[in-house]
DNA sequence: GCGTTGTATTGGAGCGCTCCAATGTTCTAT
DNA sequence: ATAGAACATTGGAGCGCTCCAATACAACGC
């Protein structure tokens, strides 16, 4: 910068004023400092402009599973709206793993992003809390709901519903959810499940696995179910990811969906929509999602700290082909339930 | 820092010290001052280190589409790598975007970052020299080669050849190949195809298709196929997503796979092992392709600059469901390429 | 007791930038 | 011609840290 002053025979402020580019500075002095620096190749340095500044213009993001489709898409979402808005986006990866994203928020304060959006995180509550005192969090598509923090989720509780009122309406009675484990999500689809069922009259009989949000966790659980005496004759899984991984073991196990099992998946990204699988499905916003996460943190950011406020986005059930009547029952009444979009495709 | 120092009762530097540290520091100072930054809840401030330090042991990552998950898992070996040897790993989306990359570039070389690894980068010559002259760069997973620069890839024409010698092994003649457009990994996979054509005496019939390298790519380019005369019997796509797309659309067309029309994709991604898209492909290694990556730059970190050095990586052949002999076909002789690993699993 | 070696601690300059108050310059109105 | 405003430019302090040379302190042999 220095250099880059005495070549184009100004002061380093103005070389400072022509870099963040201020009407204040005539065109004759910008052009000579422009030229300059490109013919030194001068570079400016974020680091030292942060610095002194005492702002970064950045927001941190915090993804549970970069492999996961559906965190991907609310990433898009996020830099979209953040660099709308001029701010750069850092993404850090906390791989499902606990500690990994206890570091990752550390690591992210410690570079002083000046908000932090934690998408599906797994973080405990002191780290929310330790987290949240230092930079505006917003959490999305939860993983954890802290008291204090802003939230942006799809109302999952409904999206659950909706999965299984359409599976009731098939005439489905034997219905077991797929557990996504210790999380808000998992908890809420659960509770939807659950409240489900009552409605559909079938509180007797439900019936919740632990499984995962991966692929891999659902074998052993379709395992187990199958090699029982009355198996179900729908399955209602955490995620897309979930239901992928039993649609291969039931393949395995030569049990044919839909016709001898249902089964419904949880995000609608884009692998349920391959042809091939054309998984029946809840949808959530997903970019919206990221954008909403972006103007929660600006709000949070201009209007100070205050009452933490909780988006809540509606999710739509989303029919494709893994959902069918059960074996030999008559054909249920068409409709009935408030779903949406997406239509049966293909024969399976 | 400054109050940490004077409630310790010591100097601004022995702060830094423990900070980083150091072994010079009597265990009384150390256990007051960690314990004076505890209680005042104080957080290096990395940006101010960086600076000084004129180091920021952070490796820049910019990836060319976070929603593929063949890059995905590159990054994933990439972060191991890295944080293996004492480096942050910051991630960049490019979104498929010439421009975006180029932008991002130059935020992470604002950002000092002492190397970059770019994953599957869509980047012109002169960026990349403007980018290797300002750190050292890895392009990894192609996209693009410049002269100077490291490289990690597979090697894609190998890969190609194992494709199209699998499909002339099953008795296939007329292959076309579905082209990704105007990459190095997607010229060199053809060149793989038309090498591969002539091995098998295919010379006459090499037919390459403009199509791209995602999913809805792949819609036009199987309506024209299948809208023709003679329409092929075998499809060689650039890769999985592209694949995925074309036996969606193959599907919609009525048309059999593998019976009517093989299909072979590239990359061995996850959605290519989910048993209802049973995806013959090809893989790559990614997670060594990342910690090479890795490898590399912090070579060249010590080394200096040099002569630039090129891994290729051998890629194996996939076979599952989705390729066959051609219709009507005798059965072909069995085995004969060279090829490894995958079982052809459940009826398609 | 003294010099000597070695280790523990400190002051202060400097990293590359921004920002403020101060200064210099030009223009307008009287 | 001159006060005043409006604009353009500059010097220098300061951002929070590191690192070096300098100093303080302790232990040791003689």
């Amino acid at each position: 910068m220095e250099d880059v002053a005495a070549r184009a025979r100004v002061s380093r402020a103005l070389v400072s004023l022509v870099m963040n580019d201020s009407p204040q500075v005539s065109d004759e002095k910008r052009r000579s400092v422009l030229d300059a620096a490109r013919e030194l190749g001068y570079r400016p340095n974020l680091i030292a402009r942060n610095l002194a500044q005492k702002r970064t213009h950045t927001i941190g993001v915090l993804v549970d599973d970069l492999r996961n489709p559906f965190f991907g898409e609310v990433v898009d979402g996020i830099e979209a709206e953040a660099t709308e808005h001029g701010f750069r986006v850092l993404i850090l990866n906390g791989h499902r793993d606990a500690r990994r994203e206890h570091d990752a928020v550390e690591t992210l304060l410690q570079l002083r992003v000046e908000g932090m959006a934690l998408v599906g995180a797994r973080l405990s509550d002191d780290d929310m809390v330790r987290a949240g005192s230092a930079a505006p969090c917003v959490v999305v598509a939860s993983g954890t709901v802290h008291p204090g923090t802003d939230t942006v989720a799809t109302d999952d509780r409904r999206g659950a519903e909706l999965a299984v009122e359409h599976l009731a309406s098939l005439g489905h009675t034997r219905i077991v959810h797929m557990d996504g484990g210790a999380n808000v999500s998992a908890t809420e689809r659960r509770h939807g499940y659950e409240s489900g069922m009552r409605s559909a009259g079938l509180a007797d009989v439900i019936d919740v696995r632990p499984a995962g949000d991966d692929e891999a966790d659902a074998l052993a659980v379709i395992d187990t179910l199958m090699a029982e005496d009355d198996p179900p004759t729908a399955i209602f899984a955490f995620n897309d990811l979930l239901a992928a991984g039993a649609l291969n073991r039931l393949d395995d196990a030569r049990v044919t969906v839909p016709d001898e099992m249902s089964l419904v998946g949880f995000d609608n990204t884009f692998i349920s929509a391959l042809r091939h699988l054309s998984l029946t499905t809840v949808n959530q916003p997903t970019l919206a999602m990221g954008r909403l996460a972006v103007d929660t943190l600006l709000r949070r950011l201009s209007d100070g700290p205050g009452e933490p406020v909780r988006h809540t986005l509606q999710p739509e059930l989303v029919v494709r082909s893994t959902t069918g009547p059960p074996r030999g029952a008559a054909l249920a009444a068409a409709g009935g339930t408030a779903m949406t979009g997406g239509t049966t495709l293909g024969p399976r």
